[in-house]
RNA sequence: GUCCCCAUCGUCUAGUCUGGUCUAGGACAAGAGCUUUUCAAGCUCUCGGCACCGGUUCAAAUCCGGUUGGGGACGCCA
């Protein structure tokens, strides 16, 4: 059976390229009917946060990849040390002294252990060769690679060693990283066999670059996905996204749900080239999702944004709420632009775009709304058709274009120049609130 | 510096393994148009690419070598 890890350290956010081989993982595992497995690497103990570790696990579950089993290293330290106890006694590894440049460690109380020896793992003159998934083969003289600590002075296991010992002991047998690890992998083998453990498939998928060309930072784009969160992105899109980002369904296919993209999966497929992280592209995938979204859910996805900004719906029925999510639906980018572009729908005391002011209401329009009002009142049935009938009728009466009234009335009763079709606006909002909105810009 | 990885439109990619069907297809972005009630959306069109040089071959985006370019790794961080 496959089973598959991802290993992030809570010593900062889950970001896009870490979710990105989470999502392979997980993908993996799922297609091939394999194990999930998530391990938390906190060895290094004065790094680690409990918040990291908690925003991790909430991105994790947020974007749906479900863990079947989580470990965590700094539970584990016994098992490092007696494994490495072994590779002494077996003469394959050696003690040292600590290094003198470790001045830190008087700070703060709470060091495990003072110095100790370090335990060291002598690493021997060879050719390690290994068939990565994506790569083919790759292979690597060992006489580039120092000997390499397992056991720190201060008693923590180090990256490389930990590792393998909890990928043996947990029976992964293939392991899917980015490519940053490929040099790490021949050091790991090297451990793999004087540990007689059986080594891995090796996967290693390749960066996700900022717009610059170099790594992804808070420069070049946001990289925790939290703040993608935060900024109106759907799970899906950013899943769908991140997932074209070295694989294609093929077909041209762009948006895939993930569903279909576990039938579709293959890691075999997975791209060997460095990927830009698009903004763009990702706005784009993201409009499709909430375009083919559930108004229910899209609505209920909308209420931590509307909430945010002060907007009070609980005061409207569902069926209202629901009626202006769907006028929205079609034009929204992120989650965010929702409350920004429907406020008017939800409160009269909306700010009035002052550049839509000065270009649609320069003249007096008191006449104009004023005898719109009237007539809207007296409207019946009072729907979107004949809405339009009555405003175009008074149009011709006016001898108006229909530009020439439609904007201000839209500016009136939203406060901007962009949104949904004014009829749809007048029939949503009501007369009640059309009369009121309207009058305020009649001059007595 | 040493080692490793990579190389198709500005960006993401299909095609590369199994050379011919590729005067290289799609998507995003950009530009133009249609529609029109604004902004979007939608539809149509346009722009734009096999990094370079050699080799193999009747035939190369596809195979081989080199060059150049980009990225990554060289911690008692993970």
């Amino acid at each position: 059976m496959v089973r598959v890890r991802f290993a992030p350290s809570p010593t900062g956010f889950l970001h896009i390229g870490g979710s990105r081989t989470a999502l392979f993982n997980w993908l993996y595992a799922r297609a091939k009917g394999g194990k999930f497995i998530l391990r938390i690497e906190d060895t290094d103990v004065k790094r680690s946060r409990p918040e990291y570790l908690e925003e991790i696990l909430d991105s994790l579950s947020w974007m749906g990849f479900d863990w079947d089993e989580i470990y965590y290293q700094s539970k584990r330290f016994d098992i490092y040390r007696e494994i490495a106890e072994r590779l002494l006694q077996e003469g394959k590894a050696y003690r040292a002294s600590p290094s003198g440049t470790d001045a830190e460690g008087e700070e703060d109380g709470t060091e495990i252990e003072k110095k100790q020896d370090a335990i060291i793992f002598k690493v021997a003159q060879q050719k390690v060769v290994f068939n990565d998934l994506i790569h083919g083969e790759i292979s690597f003289d060992t006489g580039v690679i120092k000997d390499q600590v397992l056991i720190k002075s201060d008693g923590t296991p180090t990256y490389n060693f930990a590792c393998v010992v909890d990928d043996a002991a947990m029976n992964i047998n293939h392991v899917i990283r980015g490519d940053d690890h490929i040099s790490n992998t021949p050091k790991q083998i090297l451990l793999y066999q004087a540990l007689n453990f059986s080594v891995p498939e090796y996967a290693h998928l390749p960066l996700i670059l900022g717009s610059d060309g170099g790594r992804l930072s808070k420069r070049t784009g946001a990289t925790a996905i939290s703040d993608y969160r935060r900024m109106g992105y759907l799970a899906e899109a950013l899943v769908n996204y991140l997932l074209l980002l070295g694989w294609s369904p093929g077909g041209n296919q762009e948006i895939i749900g993930i569903r279909d993209a576990i039938k579709k999966f293959d890691i075999k497929n997975a791209n060997k080239t460095a990927a830009t992280f698009d903004m763009d592209k990702l706005n784009w995938i993201n409009s499709q999702y909430i375009k083919i979204a559930d108004t229910l859910d899209l609505s209920a996805a909308l209420e931590p944004f509307l909430k945010e900004q002060g907007l009070d719906v609980s005061k409207f029925s569902k069926d209202y709420l629901l009626s202006v999510v769907k006028l929205f639906q079609g034009r929204l980018g992120t989650l965010k632009d929702f409350p920004a572009w429907a406020d008017f729908f939800f409160k009269d005391d909306f700010v009035v775009d002052p550049q839509a002011k000065e270009k649609y209401l320069t003249r007096d329009f008191s006449r104009e709304f004023k005898l719109f009002v009237d007539r809207l009142q007296a409207l019946e049935p009072f729907d979107i058709v004949t809405i339009e009938q009555c405003f175009r009728g008074l149009l011709v009466e006016l001898g108006l274009q229909s530009r020439e009234l439609i904007h201000p009335v839209r500016v009136a009763l939203t406060g901007k120049t962009i949104g949904p079709g004014l009829f749809e606006v007048i029939y949503y909002l009501g007369k009640e609130r059309v009369g009121r909105r309207l009058t305020a810009w009649v001059k007595q």
